[in-house]
Formats: C-alpha cells, sequence, structure tokens
DNA sequence: AGAATCATGTAAGGGGTTACATGATTCG
DNA sequence: CGAATCATGTAACCCCTTACATGATTCT
C-alpha cells in the first residue's frame, strides 16, 4: 500500500527545521531553544521532537553528524539540506489552509444540551465565560512574555486574547437564547 | 506498563455517545445523523466511527446487539448504558478545559519570517487577509445551515464569523508593525 | 449494466501524549 | 550525597486520516 508523502501542512516539522534554518543544532539545543523562543506557544514532548528529526532526516530535508564528547553523550548535530531549506520557504510563504471542521467542543455541548436538557444551559455558558474571564485576566497580568523576540510575543499574546475576548462576547450575547430550543423544523 | 484511561474530554467519543442518549442506534446511522445534524462542523471518517464504538463498548459506556438482516448485512446496535449516561452527563455539563498551548500555525510563520525575511511577511498577511476573506463570504453566501436544529445551526456559524472576523482585524492591525523585526534584545 | 446504497470493517500511516530508561557530570 | 542537567531515546498508548475490501440490493 502506497502512502503519499504530502505536503500537508505539518506544525512541529517546521518549527523545527525553521530554527535550523539559522544554523546547525543538536537536538537537545533544538528542544531548549523551542521552548525558551516559542514556549509560550508552542510546547514538544522531547520524545516527539526525536521522532521528528528522524522523519526529517529520512526525508533527506536535514542530515545529522554525530559529535562524540567525552564524558557525556554524544551529540547527534543536524543541518538543513537545500531540499529542506525549499521545503521551509514554500511552508512560510504559503497562507495557512482553512479547516473546513471546526471542531469546537463547547459548541457540541450546547447541541447536546439544547435537545436533552436546555435547562442546564445558562450554567454551563456561565461556568465558561467564568472559565475564560479568568484565563483573559492571567494572560494580562501574569504572562511572563519570555521569548526571544518579546515583540513578537506580545503580538501573540494580543492575538490570543483577542480570540478570547470574541468568544466571551459572543457567550454572553448568546447566553439566553441558546437555552430555547428549536423547534421541529425537520 | 499501565495506561491511565483518564476521562480526558475526548470529542467524537461524546458526539457518538450523545446521539446515543436519545435512542439506540446502529454504526451507520450514527454516521448519518453526525453528518447531517453536525456535518456543518464536526466531519467523522467511518472507520473512526466504528474505533470509537468499539472503544466506547470496551469502556462499556455502550452495549451492542447484533441485528440479522435478510439480504443486508447485519447491523449492529448499540445502547448506551447507565456508565455511559454519567459519563455522557459529566462531559456535557462541564466547561471546556482551556488549552496552554495555541498552536496556531499562522503565528509560527510570523515568527520565523520576522527573523529570516521580514520583507516577505505583508505578502503573506495579505495573502491570509484574502483567503480569510474569501471564506467569510463563502460562509455568509452559501453556507447550507443543514441540519436539525437550524437555530443552532446558525449560533454556530455566527460563532465561527466571529472569530475569522476578529483574526481579520488582528491582521489588518499588524500588517506593518510584524514586519518589524525585533531588536537583539537577548 | 453499472452506480449508489447499506453496513462493517482492515491496513497503514499521520501527529501527538506520558512514563520511563540510561549513564555521566555538575550543582546545591 | 542526592538532585538537576545533559542527551537521546523506547514503550505504549490516543485521536485521526485516506484508501480499500466485501457482498448483497436497489436506483438510473
Amino acid at each position: 500500500m502506497e502512502y503519499r508523502r504530502a505536503s500537508r501542512s505539518f506544525s512541529v516539522e517546521f518549527a523545527a527545521l525553521g530554527l535550523l534554518m539559522t544554523s546547525p543544532m543538536h537536538g537537545y539545543e533544538i528542544r531548549e531553544r523551542l521552548a525558551y523562543d516559542l514556549g509560550f506557544l508552542w510546547r514538544i514532548a522531547s520524545s516527539q521532537l526525536y521522532n521528528v528529526l528522524h522523519r526529517l532526516e529520512e526525508n533527506e530535508w536535514i542530515e545529522s553528524q554525530t559529535e562524540p564528547q567525552p564524558g557525556r553523550p554524544s551529540r547527534t548535530v543536524y543541518r538543513i539540506t537545500p531540499t529542506g531549506e525549499r521545503a521551509f520557504w514554500t511552508w512560510a510563504t504559503s497562507p495557512v489552509p482553512h479547516l473546513r471542521d471546526v471542531r469546537v467542543e463547547f459548541l457540541a455541548k450546547i447541541y447536546f444540551l439544547r435537545r436533552l436538557s436546555p435547562d442546564r444551559i445558562p450554567t454551563l455558558v456561565d461556568e465558561e465565560i467564568n472559565a475564560l474571564r479568568r484565563l483573559n485576566q492571567h494572560l494580562q497580568k501574569r504572562h511572563p512574555l519570555q521569548s526571544d523576540d518579546p515583540a513578537f510575543a506580545r503580538y501573540a499574546l494580543s492575538f490570543r486574547r483577542g480570540l478570547i475576548e470574541k468568544t466571551l462576547a459572543w457567550l454572553e450575547e448568546h447566553r439566553h437564547p441558546l437555552s430555547v430550543p428549536a423547534k421541529e423544523e425537520r
């Protein structure tokens, strides 16, 4: 059975690749930089990172060289290949494909509660509103903004807060109408 | 090695479970109803649905009974168990846990372009804006709103459009500032 | 006669997670 | 002296995807 290694727009693949665009690095360093530079946005388990690096190497987007170290585990230093650079530029300059599916779990809960127990909707919506408000305040106050590009970190934070605030506004506006179940129109 | 079958809030699991709250159904019917009722929001491959049903049954949230049919493949009719009902109510009435990680691919592209080629940012942002505008118009005009609860479908659509419009506004506002790379502050 | 519908799957992969292993070295 | 750091992984699982299999029946 054949598998199309299609150019689906992966995520962590390109985060690692993007870091390697600047200079060669070994896995541990990529992991650290990803945590420091983009940690407030993306998080990645080390096991997954090593997986990704192996896959990138199989794909010949990066190549590795082992660097022995006295008294420490040897490092596997990765360097991006020309193919990898081309793949990176293609990814970085292509607009993000938009998802047909919008799997917003919250909407699914509302959908089922409307038919099964609409009176429980206001409570759920209120709890959701409270949780979002807390999150919003948390992001506003205590967010460390630790990054090698603090200006970008502020942009990203404002983006995130914008979406949260929009969601809050929507919830507040639809708190009551949502709890009225639809008439049977089918 | 032990695995905690923790009550992580899955998604499709509960979509199927929610449908079974109303009445017993066989897999094919669940698939059809999911497509008709929530298809504009969630989509699910049939193979995945059957997977999920098997897992739900292993977990004793649903139980099955085979119904032979003359001249057609026999059906496996699923019925929700009391355990399953409890699980459903817990899920449906709990506010959605909020994600630490915000893996917005678009922001990652911006991040890397800022350090590698900031002059390419306006083009990318413009393309993104155009794509979102097209999507927005598409949703506004031709969205079928086919669902057994059209009022809910309108709510869900307004929610989605709200987020899209907020994203558009953010992009338009930050089009220029984003392309100015950060000074080295590390 | 061929395509779509009914109904349930298998195969083979994708991206991700947590828990744990290993074995030296340096920090508190 | 014990914990954290350095560095790379394995094991086992989760949710999801596309492509394909099967075999009768009904629609066009």
